[in-house]
DNA sequence: GGTCATTTAAAACACTCGTTTTAATTTGTC
DNA sequence: GACAAATTAAAACGAGTGTTTTAAATGACC
């Protein structure tokens, strides 16, 4: 931690910060004081908190999302050249298990995860605009592949379900970070990769169900 | 707005602004203001912002939370003397039909169903406390009577499914109140009765998905 | 070594927030 | 109408926020 520079520092306390209690409750004191850097250092080098907020999804999700894309795509060419449709579990966990299997790439990951799932349903709009901008070619990418595995779905609906879908991994996202409230009597929900691997199973039932 | 007094001016108030804002970005001068009255009126009547918090929630959630349970008693009193298994789809339409028609029931209602879509995964533990304490027993009705439905499914899988369609019907509810961002040669999603007729299909074949 | 741009430090600014205090007003009751 | 309780009004408090300013230190380069 003292090799690094104030910039990296900073980067680092925030996405630690921001992910565990949120962006709008981590003050830029907290975070200055965690990265043993001064005040004014985060508008000196990221021009505001927005601009460290962007600075920190963007250089995480960026990867992510790249890494997604190749497998979708990938997907979707040899499928072109087998002359077949896509298969839709194909596609989902190219979509799914990268972003759970993400939470284990050190610490402060899975924290992470939890930034970016509650980003998509955040109130205010720096969030959510910054989170969108990022995943919205993601998302259209995925959805035009799941029209090709399965085009006998209205368009509406297939929108409609893979909403649910990111809807699902969302909460999952987010609920990774928090301590699960256990009840006597009912166990805990899986974690981990046999979770990636029963919400792939999930989803691609509810996508497939019948019309 | 002239004859009701000022508690509950309060409380619509508040209730419009937490769930249109989010209950953080909403100030108490904000809201006394749109109830016309003065400030120190929400400490009087609530003790504190999150009694009013409190409040708002509890006068619509309590209501609606009655009217699924009773709906999933029913149905599992009726398959007991019926001496057969519950259907996991009346269970489910049970839980996911009175919340998404609720956001007919009047102005505003579609922006408070929004807030507790959010509730579920605020990084900040005064709303979601407030939330989970209120919905805890319902899940856990619901859990149980689908445990009754799909007896053979292994518990820790029926809730990680079950977790799945709380987050889809979480992120559903939040969209709800946000103007849908609209994408050439993408369609828009479902919304009312269709879309929790849909959700049902959806959330029914993934809980009843293959192990 | 001196010069200049980059980076860090410390302090203050301007603002908003929830809450509290004190006083005025309204309301209910005998 | 008078008294007591409940409610509303106005103002200030104290703490916290992101940002800006001004000055000091550091580092690269000729």
């Amino acid at each position: 931690m003292t090799q690094i520079d104030t910039k990296s520092r900073i980067l680092n306390a925030a996405e630690q910060l921001f992910a565990k209690e949120g962006y709008h409750f981590t003050s830029l004191r907290t975070i200055t004081t965690t990265a043993d850097a001064n005040l004014a250092a985060v508008n000196y080098h990221f021009g505001s908190k927005e601009g460290l907020l962007k600075a920190v999804i963007e250089r995480r999700l960026k990867p992510l999302n790249q890494r997604r894309a190749d497998r979708i795509e990938k997907i979707l060419s040899t499928a072109a050249t087998e002359q077949r449709r896509p298969r839709t579990t194909d596609l989902l966990r190219a979509f799914i298990e990268p972003t759970l299997a993400f939470r284990n790439e050190g610490p402060g990951a899975v924290e992470f995860i939890a930034l970016i799932g509650r980003a998509m349903n955040e109130p205010d709009e720096t969030v959510r605009n910054c989170f969108i901008q990022q995943v919205m070619p993601l998302f259209i990418l995925l959805y035009e592949g799941l029209k090709k595995a399965r085009p006998e779905l209205a368009e509406e609906i297939l929108l409609t379900r893979l909403h649910f879908v990111l809807g699902a991994m969302s909460h999952v996202m987010c609920a990774g970070a928090r301590p699960q409230i256990s009840i006597p009597g009912i166990p805990q929900p899986l974690t981990d990769t046999p979770q990636a691997e029963e919400m792939i199973r999930f989803a691609c039932a509810g996508l497939e169900a019948p019309c």
